[in-house]
DNA sequence: CAGGGCGGTTAGCGGTCGTTAACCTGAAGG
DNA sequence: CCTTCAGGTTAACGACCGCTAACCGCCCTG
């Protein structure tokens, strides 16, 4: 896999700027003018690198949860052969956890602007969202055999409502530390888990 | 405490019907004349009931930060001289679901249009947060002494993720009975605050 | 029975927003 | 050296939105 290390293209710059000030302000909160100045050109040059405002969201929500997507199978598929499902688990977590204290604002357009989507879009990234919580409900029943399936999609629900809480932590300097967040994050998630696969 | 029997009032109907437009489509995806068609009445009727729609908004917010403030101190002195802080704990995490079922349309204003507030009724509003938060970090910290501040704080906001998920586990219909969930989600919260509070 | 105000109505104003049109410029290619 | 084109620019249009103005009918009260 070839890290990037090349200048970010335009269309990159964009998207980044387009998701900071829709996590901040919402979509509709956001003229086009003002995404275009915070790259350097004036609204209008927009369109000479998407068809509209709405073409952006749909690149970046499709981009999340398929990027979140992909990243779940690669773990998966790495820890094939692995006995130890409770392993697997763990990565599955900590990617996520990856995910929220890196692209904070992604997460936060991710389960908010979901309805701002043209049909089409939004079935796509529900699929993709769809197939990840399946995923995960899959490895959990493999951790917590007695656990039933809709128990285990309502505690996968909620415990992305846990690890997506990442924007309401405070800015990230006044973090404890990446690290430390992360294990705390991770230590909540497992005690979540655990008490509702675990003993009745 | 007299509980309401009478008909709601008009000012009602429309705070009701704007928190759910509201958290449909978002603030600015909301018009003036939506609301009103919502409650029977067009557009412009509104103002005689608000000054305008930024005022419902921050009705909205001020009053679900209140009424989750009031709600945690009265838990609090209903257990004035009981010794079992768990106790306490377990009525703060009940009395924060019974609210995320009852009233999920504000719990997702509550975290997503705060900052399309004018400064005064943010700051009121960031206050009332901070003091519910800080109520629950100290409840918190008398059941697991072991925990430092900092970590018991992202603790709190964390479970608050974890509790605030609500909205996205299907539509009321689809949940597998009220009382499951509510049970659910108190032993996941309960499970990750042990994981974080409780040895290492 | 007069009258006043509560709670509506419709028309319309001013501003903003997404988008298009028309034009421009600098660099690459033959 | 001329052409082409990617990637900008500014001007402007049409739609929409929040809000105000002006008007109106019903009910309550003295």
């Amino acid at each position: 896999m070839a890290t990037r290390t090349d200048a970010p293209t335009r269309r990159e710059q964009i998207l980044k700027e387009a998701a900071r000030l829709f996590a901040e302000r919402g979509f509709h909160g956001v003229g086009v003018d003002e995404i275009g100045a915070a790259v350097g050109i004036s609204g209008p040059g927009l369109y000479r690198h998407f068809p509209g405002k709405d073409a952006m969201l749909a690149e970046l929500l499709v981009g999340i949860s398929d990027s979140l997507l992909t990243g779940a199978k690669r773990r998966l598929a790495e820890a094939d052969g692995v006995r130890d499902s409770g392993a697997v688990l763990d990565s599955l977590i900590e990617g996520h956890i990856d995910f929220a204290l890196d692209d904070r604002p992604l997460i936060t357009l991710h389960d908010r602007e979901l309805d701002r989507l043209r049909d089409a879009d939004r079935k796509m990234v529900r699929q993709l969202q769809r197939q990840y919580v399946e995923l995960w409900v899959g490895v959990l029943r493999e951790v917590y055999p007695a656990l039933a399936e809709p128990a285990a999609r309502s505690a996968v629900h909620s415990v992305f409502g846990l690890l997506n809480s990442t924007p309401h932590l405070g800015r990230p300097g006044s973090l404890p530390g990446r690290a430390v967040t992360a294990s705390l994050l991770h230590r909540m998630a497992r005690g979540a888990f655990a008490a509702v696969g675990e003993a009745r």
